[in-house]
DNA sequence: CGAGTGATTGACAGAAATCAATGCAAGTGG
DNA sequence: CCACTTGCATTGATTTCTGTCAATCACTCG
């Protein structure tokens, strides 16, 4: 276990033992928290902001809530494994997902008292919690941590703000969008498994999943994708999904 | 003139008379920038990064461009006066407003090298350009300063957020939670003047010019508005447009 | 006054939603 | 080990909404 090995390996949280928390670790391997931070970021001094840890790391199941609408903005967000995502439930029961959130990013930042969306686990999903006055406090005294958070932030921003360009598209478009951009995130520029359900992928695109189903079939046809296994797609024709995405 | 006077108000850049650029400023009452910076935040901290000033104020004409996509993102901008908006232009000639901005908020921020929106004057527009590179060493000395941006970052997420989700809902649904968003954002519960041509509202809400028309007719039928005059519209039934927002 | 921009209205076409049924695989319990 | 259930995905038929094309109108500006 290389470089960042402070003094972070005995972080047992409030008697919960994070070994059985983290599947793929041992006693022998202990997670370094600050890596994870480290993912989504290269500033190093936030390591420090590390320190603001007050609970967690929780897992949770599928589909598990892990923050409300409304729910007090104590703490942020931060995917240690697994993914999940973040969204509303409008009055008439239909659902739209803002965002999904991969290992090591941040998320349920705001400057409000109360969250606007929910969060919820799409996979088995581990999730540390730092919280909001302590981290704030933190980037006060540290202009660096400071730094990191509106890194964070901007990158989330930017995230978002193609997101609702490319929600003004055709279904084609954003499908190909997605799928893109969802290899990247994922690191796999080929081989993709999509780690959730069409239904989620379809609340995030604005669509419905016959839709959605239809359009992935047609990239199918076209020759652009192929479909390897249940949820596991080859990208097989990047030129044209980039064409496609616009 | 009451309280931040500081130094200020002798803020003649780069040999422009700020006066002149300024229509409803006299010599006998000078412009406080950063009375217009505090109008998007409450830390009166912030006044220093006014000190980060290096070009402008700049006025530009209805539909003038103030950045293009691409362009480094070497200054940040901040309305002083007027509307602007920023989006892109896709390689079909479609066009998508992201968002329109509004005195005293922040935006081309981004932790890019290269601008990912372009920048345009809805209506006459002042612009102070803040360059990026001194505001950022600022927000290393002075937290404060930091916490305005991410602050005003934050907000700006949340708008976005928001915004991508409305983009899957229906026409009259959109349309109903602009014009509310609007009227709130201007600061007028009843009256509205929409400073920005159907065009830019129809490409913000991913609709056409002809949809976003005859969606409005059908409010004004509906009874929820009235329009009085020349994109003058009365918001008569609030409680009947926020049930349309969902 | 005429030209031009921006908004409105109508007829029509096309894309996506909706409704409904089927298929497919994993997990459950006997 | 095998029916059975359940959750997801697919496919087809039909409707609804929105985009497109085209004509007209209203207002502003030169």
């Amino acid at each position: 276990m290389p470089l960042l090995m402070g003094g972070l390996m005995n972080a047992r949280v409030e008697g919960l033992d994070f070994h059985r928390l983290f599947p793929g670790t041992s006693q022998q391997q202990p997670v370094d928290f600050s890596k994870v931070l480290l993912q989504g970021c290269n500033q190093s001094a936030v390591k420090n902001s590390i320190l603001a840890l007050r609970r967690g790391p929780i897992r949770y199941r599928r589909n598990a809530m892990i923050v409300c609408e409304g729910d007090p903005t104590e703490y942020i967000l931060l995917v240690v494994s697994g993914v999940a995502r973040s969204g509303r439930t409008n009055r008439d029961g239909s659902c739209h997902i803002a965002a999904f959130h991969f290992p090591g990013e941040l998320f349920g930042w705001s400057c409000d008292l109360a969250h606007s969306l929910f969060a919820e686990a799409v996979t088995e999903t581990l999730i540390l919690f730092l919280k909001r006055s302590t981290l704030l406090g933190a980037a006060l005294r540290d202009s660096r941590i400071a730094n990191y958070l509106l890194t964070a932030t901007t990158n989330e921003l930017r995230r978002a703000q193609e997101n609702s360009l490319m929600m003004g598209r055709p279904a084609g478009c954003r499908v190909a969008t997605f799928l893109i951009d969802l290899s990247i995130r994922m690191g796999k520029s080929k081989y993709l498994d999509l780690p959730m359900p069409y239904r989620d992928i379809a609340d995030h695109l604005g669509l419905t999943v016959e839709t959605l189903s239809r359009t992935i079939t047609a990239l199918e046809k076209s020759g652009s994708i192929v479909r390897s296994s249940w949820r596991s797609l080859i990208l097989r024709d990047h030129a044209s999904l980039i064409r496609m995405a616009g």
